[in-house]
RNA sequence: GCGCCCGUAGCUCAGUCGGAUAGAGCACCAGAUUCCUAAUCUGGGGGUCGCAGGUUCAAAUCCUGCCGGGCGCGCCA
């Protein structure tokens, strides 16, 4: 429980002694009433709103309910003082030991201070990535893998029970037309053993998609398996060979990517499955049964009236009867079904397996499906299950302030491989998580690798090398015994009263209730401004020590001393590299 | 035309289920520093939170309308 969370208990209980005492009604709602870190520090440690929230039903002016609850508030433990402000907040100010005892349980628990159990062991599913099986990951996939991943991590510390989960859209026209082009890979792959003239006629026959060069060897290992047994074949017969054998090296080419960044996944579930396995007709039934399919015609979109478009009669989802603008189709004129039919079943699949939140990161060019995909999960949940889509804005490229160009028509997109090749795994995946998802993202190759305070990799990654760093010169100076965590936990940490040790301890306090908030709120990025602001912060401690000698981190004279601030330093990264875990970023012992 | 997302300092962006005098980095200005506890530090100026209404004790935050930008718009995936 977060240290906020632990002070609304003490709250209420000083509310729940007012009623017994008859000084406020008793059975009064205390939902609104919280306890938090207020905006700005000089009004204290923490602050709550129990008065103004509570004024109507006590019948009472804000500031007099405030009055009675600060006096009461005083007398509990840890509590050095609280007072009334402004409209009517109560302001507490804790006693330094109380921060102090927060710093030994940082060192206590580890990389998993900050564990919540406010998931309560509930099944959470995260799909994200689920790129087309054509070809290797591109950048901007690596935004929402990295997200997906970061936002799972976030989940599982705070005791959800988390299913990665990839989608692979096996089944659609892009898929064949992927075959096409492996199959002419293969052709010439045979070399001697097909004539020209079989290959030209085949690329004339054929509006190729795919010619990137990473299929010329899955068609070479496609002729080393079969040899020429498909060249005389009809479409037909070698479409489901070379199909399945493609996807399957496509997968394997976005594995390698994903392994790269250091992504795995628990479930990787085929939607040519979902259909083979006869799971549309199930959940076509499903929605049957609950009368939410009908044949009907939809109006034109307004105002920009396709081509082609004609009156057509289609079998519907009644997807506006869950939040929907129009009712969506499941059905093709071929008769065929939609991607939104076998998104259906795939979710309806979902939900069988037992979750009722479910989690998408898609790419912002999907941000017209999101309700209609609402819709659906309400309606095969019966409206107890949720999906939150996250969608993902654009990564833009730059060097030096100059736009890689990365038209993904002109063929130039950059590959996921390559950029991680160039900047590390942990660079990509930090820089990812520096905003929102739905803000776009520059990313400059230079910028985000240079060592200097507004590269935020570098600042977080520099503050825990330091005090790694620090942790040498300590073993040298002291003796390397008793510096391990636990013996650091019974430190005389009262000597650390310098109000920026007690300010940096503070603010390590507050990483459990920030993981909280940003894994309720699904936004990872929330961390990487967090851990900003926590290396900043000791930053500014450190540099204290270059004008004021008795302000450093190690003084030789006095072991004790050096010992308390070395657990401080320990606490800093504990939750750098606790939160560095959630995002996947390995913390380094040295800058080099 | 309709829907979704976005609009916060010169720039890039944070802003906690509504909370007090709206924050950070860069840039700018002024000082300090040549140190190895490394790849600067400290301080300062700078805002009608796109505009206009509304709800509330309290609005950058919620609601409505407008303005501007991005994405999407019956059978594609």
């Amino acid at each position: 429980m977060n240290v906020f969370e632990r002070f609304r208990g003490h709250v209420v209980a000083v509310i729940d002694g007012l009623a017994e005492d008859g000084a406020v009604p008793r059975e009064m709602d205390l939902a609104r009433v919280a306890v938090e870190p207020p905006r700005d520090p000089n009004h204290g440690d923490m602050t709550t709103n129990a008065a103004m929230v509570l004024a109507g039903q006590a019948a009472m002016k804000p500031k007099a309910l405030a009055r009675v609850l600060a006096e009461r508030i005083c007398q509990l433990d840890d509590v050095a003082d609280a007072s009334v402000a402004g409209p009517g907040f109560v302001n507490l100010r804790l006693e330094d030991s109380f921060w102090r005892a927060r710093l030994a349980e940082i060192l206590r628990s580890g990389p998993a201070y900050g564990d919540s159990f406010i998931g309560g062991g509930e099944p959470v599913n995260v799909e994200f990535v689920s790129a087309n099986p054509t070809g290797p990951l591109h950048v901007g996939h690596s935004r929402g893998a990295v997200i997906g991943d970061a936002l799972a991590a976030l989940l599982e510390k705070t005791g959800y029970k988390v299913t990665r989960e990839y989608y692979v859209n096996d089944a659609g026209a892009q898929v064949d037309k992927l075959a096409d082009a492996a199959y002419w890979r293969y052709l010439e792959a045979l070399g001697d053993k097909v004539s020209q003239t079989v290959i030209e006629s085949f690329l004339q026959g054929n509006d190729l998609e795919y010619r990137g060069d990473y299929l010329v060897p899955v068609g070479a290992r496609l002729a080393e398996r079969d040899g020429p047994k498909w060249v005389e074949a009809a479409r037909d017969e070698w479409l489901p060979e070379v199909r399945a054998f493609v996807v399957e090296e496509m997968m394997g080419l976005i594995r390698r990517d994903l392994d790269a960044l250091g992504i795995r996944f628990d479930v990787f579930t085929s939607e040519r499955a979902i259909v083979a396995e006869g799971k549309v007709d199930e959940a076509l039934r499903f929605l049957e049964a609950r009368d939410l399919i009908y044949t009907g015609v939809l109006d034109p979109p307004k105002g920009k009236k396709p081509d082609d478009w004609e009156p057509r009669p289609q079998t519907l989802f009644r997807a506006s009867a869950f939040g929907d603008d129009v009712d969506r189709p499941l059905r093709k004129s071929d008769g065929a079904w939609t991607y939104f039919a076998t998104d259906i079943a795939y979710h309806l699949d979902k939900v069988l397996r037992g979750y009722q939140t479910m989690i998408n990161v898609w790419g912002a060019d999907h941000g017209g499906y999101v309700k209609r995909m609402q819709a659906a999960v309400k309606a095969l949940t019966e409206g107890q299950g949720a999906l939150d889509v996250k969608l993902c804005q654009m990564v833009s490229l730059y060097e030096n302030g100059e736009p890689v160009a990365m038209s993904k028509r002109a063929g130039a997109f950059v590959a996921t491989a390559d950029v991680v090749e160039r900047v590390g795994k942990d660079v990509v995946r930090f820089i990812m998580l520096t905003r929102r998802n739905d803000a776009p993202l520059d990313f400059d190759f230079a910028k985000v690798t240079e060592r200097t305070r507004d590269n935020p990799v570098f600042y977080v990654q520099y503050a825990h090398a330091r005090v790694r760093s620090l942790f040498r010169l300590g073993a040298e100076m002291f003796g390397a015994g008793g510096l391990d965590a636990d013996a650091l936990a019974t430190a005389a940490l009262n000597r650390l009263t310098d109000a920026d040790e007690v300010g940096l301890i503070k603010a390590l306090a507050g990483w459990p209730r920030l993981v909280e908030g940003a894994a309720e709120a699904h936004e990872p990025h929330r961390v990487a401004y967090y851990l900003q602001a926590v290396a900043a912060q000791f930053h500014a401690l450190w540099n204290k020590g270059k004008d004021d000698a008795n302000l450093r981190f190690l003084v030789e004279e006095d072991p004790e001393l050096s010992r308390a601030r070395l657990a401080l330093a320990q606490g800093v990264a504990t939750v750098i590299a606790s939160g560095l875990r959630i995002f996947g970023v390995t913390p380094v012992e040295e800058m080099r």
